[in-house]
DNA sequence: GGGTCTTTTGACACCGGTTACCTAATTATT
DNA sequence: AATAATTAGGTAACCGGTGTCAAAAGACCC
């Protein structure tokens, strides 16, 4: 022991009477040691209570033990159930989960995403959508070596490098079900353009009501952007028609709780008046009157999993899965039209 | 240049022709250097993108450059907004923000901290209410060493280590402005039992009713735990009373939203029949229907302050502010009593 | 009992920086 | 002009681990 400050290596090489590359071994779990000298190291580790410094063990590594989760200030729910997935995947690791928010309107985007890479360079990295659709980010991240698994609604790279949900089939579902129960005159209220998941909502829109036969009226097609206040206005359009929807899919359950809110101050009963289907499944959505009925988006799992791959070797990450199903979930704010 | 990889201090050295001690000597600014060695440093340092490694420099150093935020899951927002804080207060510099989640209940608690703390050694570690309230783990980060700052809704350390709001005296002002309206059966819907915030936010609120000359009630005071649901049952159960309430004041914006749901549901109309006070003012609270008046809780400047304490010396930390004001914002759900 | 093949272990350099200490050069002092 | 005081910069050891490679110790065989 030096003194003070927590033991070394070499404390328990010297206590343990052996080298210190035969902690190190012990320490690493190598398979070249006889059973009496890893007892006898082990017992001293435990007595000394010696914690490898992973400082240290990153240099010597030329790799550090930290995955971050690059962002752009998505919705905060979000947020939180991908780092949680992403703590369960590293959870008995020695790995820790940094997290850096990002602003993709500052012009100097890429090059603090750069300098974020190069200065703490991160073993790996879980890139967030809509970050994870961005090509430049993810060729930074061969540039510096940093190993990555991007979060999306499509598989936009090889399996080792994504985890995505199959939300077109979810949304498909979910509009079919809506179909099933009678609805007709249908709205579509979609995210913010340009990005990939809203999209792959929309198709799944799409696709259920060509599958019925029914036509996309473009009237009951409203933009948002993922927010509140956009389902409140996209709501208030919708009702404003002439020949009002009985049915909404909002692309997110934060616009259709938005939609619920414009509903309600319109008068318009739901579900009596009009059936409303969100996609998330956030806590929100059964915290609301009546209960939101919505596709639940599995980000638990597939952040989990991002982590898995980003520690497993290229080879394991291929053989995790990348597509995790969204599925619906029946609550309150659907019934058949009146 | 060592083949390949990243460019190190011998390269930058090398090419500089001058010894790696004089780069290092660059990279920290030391003032004893000639501004001629320096600006040809400088730009060596530019031409080969060098970035210095972190790791190593932890390891040389003997401390990281890691703020880690220790939390018992929160609500997500408030996570958020706590994260948002603390990369405001790093941002510009080399830390990391890390982010660490633990679970109180479970009886390995108190170890798992420790094996975070002796294994990743965080240079700072920013404790979220309630864990900061545990004297055990502050005692935890005393004995390895890191530093440490408490959030909390009182100072309970030296100011170099708590940032906190005034939350009993904005609940003080929050409760007195109903009894302003002319409010007088005021219920309380309390936070859980055994936390710091609850106990100050009750503390306002009897306050408030003393200075009134008004009795509180007992049936109008709800447990309740932070919860959504629990807003919902506290509030049916005021509701159920024979007397019951003009205006609620809920602990959190998450149980004033269970509240207005619960007052929704049994057809009693906000703010015409009873006015409604929450706290927090998380963005939910403009987006529900009205909107709800509530008392703003300064977490991002409390977070921001908080990592800046911890990244600068002890006395640094002593001068920046421990105390930040929570205020009432006035929104919707309060008019008059009828 | 000596030689050969394995298995176990250690010596030493190295990862990329920093600190402590020292030398050489420059400037100030007398 | 000689000496002291500053300043600029270099040398070598070290932070706490890991890789390489060779030596030491057993196991096995004749």
């Amino acid at each position: 022991m030096n003194g003070a400050g927590k033991p070394t290596i070499n404390d328990v090489a010297a206590a343990a009477g052996v080298s210190k590359k035969t902690v190190s071994r012990v320490i690493n779990k190598s398979p070249l040691l006889s059973a009496s000298t890893r007892e006898k190291v082990e017992g001293v580790i435990r007595d000394l209570g010696f914690v490898p410094n992973l400082q240290a063990r990153a240099l010597a590594l030329r790799r550090n033990f930290i995955i971050a989760a690059i962002h752009d200030n998505p919705n905060a729910q979000f947020l939180v159930n991908v780092q949680q997935g992403i703590q369960q995947g590293i959870a008995g690791s020695e790995f820790g989960l940094m997290v850096q928010p990002f602003d993709r309107s500052d012009p100097a985007f890429e090059s603090e995403v750069r300098a974020f890479l190069e200065r703490q360079r991160p073993f790996g990295v879980v890139l967030l959508p809509p970050i994870s659709s961005d090509e430049a980010i993810v060729a930074l991240c061969r540039e510096t070596g940093t190993r990555y698994v991007r979060m999306g609604s499509i598989k936009m790279d090889e399996a080792a490098h994504v985890v995505s949900s199959n939300d077109r089939e979810a949304v498909r579902d979910a509009v079919t079900h809506l179909i099933g129960k009678g609805h007709r005159r249908i709205a579509l209220i979609e995210g913010p353009e340009g990005f990939t998941s809203p999209q792959e909502r929309r198709a799944g829109f799409e696709e259920a009501m060509a599958q019925a036969g029914l036509a996309v009226d473009p009237a009951l097609v409203r933009p948002g952007s993922y927010t509140f206040e956009s389902g409140v206005a996209a709501a208030e359009c919708l009702l404003a028609l002439a020949a009002p929807p009985t049915a909404i899919f909002a692309s997110n359950d934060e616009m259709a709780i938005g939609a619920m809110i414009a509903c309600r101050r319109a008068g318009v009963r739901i579900p009596e008046d009009i059936s409303i289907v969100g996609f998330d499944d956030t806590p929100l959505s059964s915290h609301v009157w009546p209960t939101l009925t919505t596709v639940h988006w599995p980000i638990v799992d597939m952040a989990r999993t991002a982590a898995q791959k980003l520690m497993g070797s290229e080879d394991a990450a291929g053989e995790l899965p990348w597509m995790f199903p969204s599925t619906l979930v029946e609550r309150g704010s659907v019934v058949a039209p009146a």
